[in-house]
DNA sequence: AAAATAGTGTCTATAAGACATTATGTC
DNA sequence: GACATAATGTCTTATAGACACTATTTT
């Protein structure tokens, strides 16, 4: 709610309060040559000019949180249609942005390797995939809203089947465990890992095959539903 | 981030953008006579007045966002240090208030049984506990709100010790147990339940029983840590 | 036939759930 | 001694993890 139920005032008068601004920020991942990827822009004004940052501006005053995420994104990074987008955190430390006070409402994307590299789009200078184990220094408070996206896509990997919006619709055992070990940064056993991924009823494999090199080509598999599912 | 790298603006100018309000809201639980309650206040002012919302109310420019939550949440109900109080969600859609565009970064708030009964603040007419199952009819999405609060409420109950925040600092296990009932709605079997809760390192056993009642007394027990901390 | 990745099963340890009786205080 | 709640252990089942060899394709 907003004005509390006993203002001073006996009508509400919008201009009555000073108000923040109120921005989106998105943390883009994906997986990319066996390594996690984020989608950072470099800003082009003061203030940390030439530094990187999550992409992300003003929400406008006629569209959703949601829907201002993912024009920001595409605006900024020519990155439309993200199939998955779910709101992570506000920030809102009175000094998180040397400027006014800003709040940040943070959104954590997850997208199929890119066939294209990411256009600069009309707001950014440039934009970039940057490996999140070797990212440059960030402005504001990104380096910590990035940390936070990590923990929350980490987490939300073991309890759920995000794992799909990594991927594209059709996919090898052995690529979706690939996304499982980069993001929680470990190997995992295949037998276990296969057992464990074909126990739920969320792969359908088809009569399909990925051939590729010297060796024993391997079935295509597919999830049976695009969007996040609890496991068990 | 706030601006966007390349804004027409060549330098920043806070008032270029008209700006949406910037609320807090608070869901306060408590568990009171074997019931899960929350606290809300009674609206005095248009619109919904007269009805029962959540306590909240404008961030200011000058405080954190957490630091707002406890100020609302003290000031209509006479609540103060909250003791757990962790941001829940930031709800923003276009028409959730017929005033004026307002975003609300929901809070959520966990409280041991009250021992006052909630005062009405300076800013609300009225303020009381209701049971989560019998709640009056809210003002704006205050019903959503409490919905997912509810739900996160519960997840986390599974896998972080945060009960101990909806407890005084001694309670026998029965007590404990009944929390864990109440919230998550359905009845839990004694022994495996206080097997479960013993094998983690969070319960400390007092040299100390509560007495009540023509019965053997119970042991008390205190946490050992009163912070949220992951299970297992 | 050599190289490279796909594909498969068993055994063990741990955790979760079902279940009933005895203990200790008050009145 | 009647009553009321506290306290306790075993067995079964399901889940997670360690672990190594065979299968199939290309070159």
């Amino acid at each position: 709610m907003t004005v509390t139920a006993n203002d001073s005032l006996a009508t509400y008068d919008p201009a009555a309060f000073e108000r923040p601004s109120v921005t989106v920020d998105v943390v883009a991942f994906t997986a990319k040559s066996r390594r996690l990827h984020v989608l950072l822009i470099r800003r082009g004004v003061w203030p940390f000019e030439g530094q990187w940052a999550l992409p992300g501006g003003f929400v406008q005053m006629d569209e959703d949180l949601d829907t201002a995420a993912h024009r920001e994104l595409n605006e900024e990074t020519g990155v439309a249609g993200a199939e998955f987008l779910e709101q992570l955190y506000t920030f809102g430390k009175v000094d998180r942005d040397p400027r006014t006070r800003v709040i940040s409402v943070a959104y954590y994307a997850l997208l199929p390797e890119p066939s294209l590299a990411p256009r600069a789009g009309t707001d950014a200078s440039e934009a970039q995939w940057w490996p999140v184990d070797e990212l440059p220094p960030l402005a504001f408070d990104h380096a910590h809203v990035l940390e936070i996206a990590l923990d929350r896509l980490r987490a939300k990997l073991g309890y759920t089947s995000v794992a799909y919006a990594l991927l594209p619709a059709e996919f090898t055992l052995t690529e979706l465990q690939n996304v499982y070990e980069l993001i929680l940064g470990r190997e995992l056993d295949k037998r276990n890992f296969r057992k464990k991924m074909l126990s739920t009823e969320l792969l359908e494999g088809l009569e399909k095959q990925r051939r590729g090199g010297a060796h024993r080509p391997a079935q295509l598999f597919s999830f049976t539903k695009r969007e996040p599912v609890f496991l068990d």
